[in-house]
DNA sequence: CTCTGCGGGTCGTGCGGGTGA
DNA sequence: TCACCCGCAC
DNA sequence: GACCCGCAGAG
């Protein structure tokens, strides 16, 4: 079985200088992990999703991502992972490979490889930070949108992390930007 | 001593499903 | 039918 | 998810 142990948790971000950490939008679906044959949620138990959602996603290949509708549509997200109420337009954002060797980029990279055939599988987006204006813009930039905030991933780290750890940071108040 | 980070526990919210009056 | 309480997500 | 509280290390 699955469950939040064998998954990445991040921590919140406190201000740390954010220059070379990679930027993605902080999504607000259902942890999802698929671990190469079904899905499960963080607390461990299997998502019934059904066969036009998981088409196309990688047999014997493990990704992590979360499964999302849109900005502001947790609930959607919620009804289909808890209660097998699957809209069409809910997708799973990817967001790491943890079977891949290397950093976050060369994982991200095996996990769009892997995504090829699949049509309701994406990968999230990702910037390298260059300053904390940057940070801010882009924080503000999602936020007004309707999204929840960015997760920041360190750089250097080698291999997908399991458990609580601080090289995964999410930003969801504007009050450490400065 | 104080401040901070970290782990663990608990609580709050929203929803649906099951049960009994 | 409705009011509870519980389960499970964040 | 948020919040709180106790513990340990750094300053």
């Amino acid at each position: 079985m699955i469950s939040e142990a064998d998954m990445t948790l991040g921590r919140d971000y406190r201000g740390i200088d954010p220059r070379g950490w990679l930027v993605s939008e902080k999504l607000d679906g259902c942890r999802a992990y698929w671990d190469g044959s079904r899905l499960w949620t963080r607390g461990g138990k299997v998502i019934e999703a059904p066969a036009w959602f998981t088409a196309g996603l990688p047999e014997g290949v493990a990704l992590d991502g979360e499964v999302w509708a849109c900005r502001g549509n947790l609930q959607t997200a919620r009804l289909a992972v808890q209660h097998g109420r699957w809209a069409r337009h809910l997708r799973l954002m990817v967001f790491d490979s943890p079977q891949a060797p290397g950093t976050w980029p060369d994982r991200m990279a095996a996990a769009r490889k892997a995504l090829a055939g699949a049509r309701h599988a994406e990968c999230v987006t990702w910037t390298t930070c260059r300053s904390r204006a940057q940070l801010r813009a882009e924080y503000f930039r999602v936020t007004q949108a309707g999204g929840e905030g960015l997760r920041l991933r360190a750089p250097a780290v080698d291999g997908y992390e399991r458990g609580r750890t601080s090289n995964l940071l999410k930003v969801k108040s504007p009050c450490h930007l400065h």
